[in-house]
DNA sequence: GACGATAGTGCCACTGAGTGGCATAAGCGT
DNA sequence: ACGCTTATGCCACTCAGTGGCACTATCGTC
């Protein structure tokens, strides 16, 4: 069934790899990502420090794999697709979501203990954001090189847009209830994507006096991350 | 000529964490930040180790100062600012340009060596972004507090767009010629606000053959940082 | 199936970031 | 001058991360 034999070698490598993203996010999430070291983590794994650190560049880095991997795949698509004169913006989400849907069963339940961990672990967080910032160079690198772009400010832009609706969708997906799922991810970008142009002219409303005033705007598009098409 | 005298013990303290700053972007930029130790930084300043520490929670920390500066500016003038029913981009416009005129004098070398270094030092650059998203969060709560917004997630989109104008402009800023000024970043800043918009439908025209066409789109704000408006 | 070549791995010593605890000194009010 | 508060210095310690070298397991070749 499966389509071709990886080289015998690298399996183990590639196991090795795993058991040390899993064990690390289980280690991490029970007892803290302070409070776990290295060494606890290797043992339990059982390879030294020095083959952990062959791995990964650093400590954060092992918990961060999960999202990283969601990113390597979109630059390995956006090399590959064939761009059709579409806005850019737009470009960008179908990347997404083909790599959203590239990503291995399992995907989604690492990547949300990820992202939890993130969420509470400054440094962690920090490595995320700075890959995710490489990340975005890279890719309008490889834009640069396939389609014609204006050589102004606005592609990059472009680009940075779409990784923050990539955020705000990733965030609001981990904090959603229940079993995550590649579709409710997906429905989170869209949704995300979506509300992009109305964000642009939302209205600052003084409020009228200092006591909370549940009235709210209602004209944005559905605020939820429900899956309205898997 | 001052109009306050700062208690005259915080004056010790404050020229402290100033000669960490400017000694550390110092050795950091001739020495490079890994060649840098603490050690070195803390008895160039002629404190100890500890003391350090109680100034900065990191080594990537103190050289990031410049530009935690101003994201505290920007937040304490979202505290009190009235908005007045305008954009919420146009707001955080706004009062980014009145963080950057609040920033005293030098400010502007110090912060243009601290995001050098960055671009050279993942760390420090992770450190600053991570800064950045947890500013963006809290400005958000300031937000929420003192306007009606839409409880979706779009005000948080807008925020993040915000964002990224403003790193977009930095950059441009930093990598620009000469000596830098709070005029130019504030250039910088409205240009990059005000592309936003057309950034959004940008299109990305495939290349019809793999030579570079030198033809780009034309249809957009000047794109250099120069000072259209001081 | 034995052969070097080529990985990946383990071990060990070492640097340096970051922390906790406690004594000390420097500002501050009276 | 008197305590009270607050910042600092000093010291020992943990642990992330690195360099070097020997070792062992795979791979290609005969």
């Amino acid at each position: 069934m499966t389509t071709a034999r990886p080289p015998l070698r690298e399996r183990k490598k590639r196991r090795t790899r795993e058991a040390l993203i899993d064990t690390a996010l289980e280690l991490f999430t029970s007892k803290g990502f302070a409070h776990t070291t290295l060494d606890e983590l290797c043992d339990t794994v059982d390879v030294s420090k020095r083959t952990f650190f062959r791995n990964f560049v650093s400590k954060e880095d092992v918990a961060m794999a999960p999202t990283q991997d969601l990113w390597t795949a979109f630059l390995g698509e956006l090399r590959v697709r064939e761009p059709t004169g579409e806005p850019l913006l737009a470009l960008l989400r179908d990347i997404l979501l083909a790599a959203v849907d590239a990503m291995p069963d399992g995907w989604a339940s690492r990547v949300v203990l990820s992202r939890k961990l993130a969420q509470t672990t400054p440094s962690m967080n920090a490595h995320g954001l700075d890959f995710c910032d490489r990340t975005t160079r890279a890719a309008l690198e490889i834009l640069r090189d396939r389609v014609d772009l204006a050589d102004d400010l606005r592609p990059r832009l472009a680009l940075d847009i779409g990784v923050a609706a990539f955020h705000v969708a990733l965030e609001r997906w981990v904090s959603g209830a229940g079993e995550p799922s590649h579709a409710a991810l997906s429905a989170a970008l869209r949704n995300a994507f979506e509300a992009v142009p109305t964000s642009l002219t939302l209205i600052a409303t003084p409020r009228v006096s200092n006591t909370h005033d549940p009235r709210v705007q209602q004209n944005g598009p559905v605020s939820s991350t429900n899956p309205s098409r898997g």
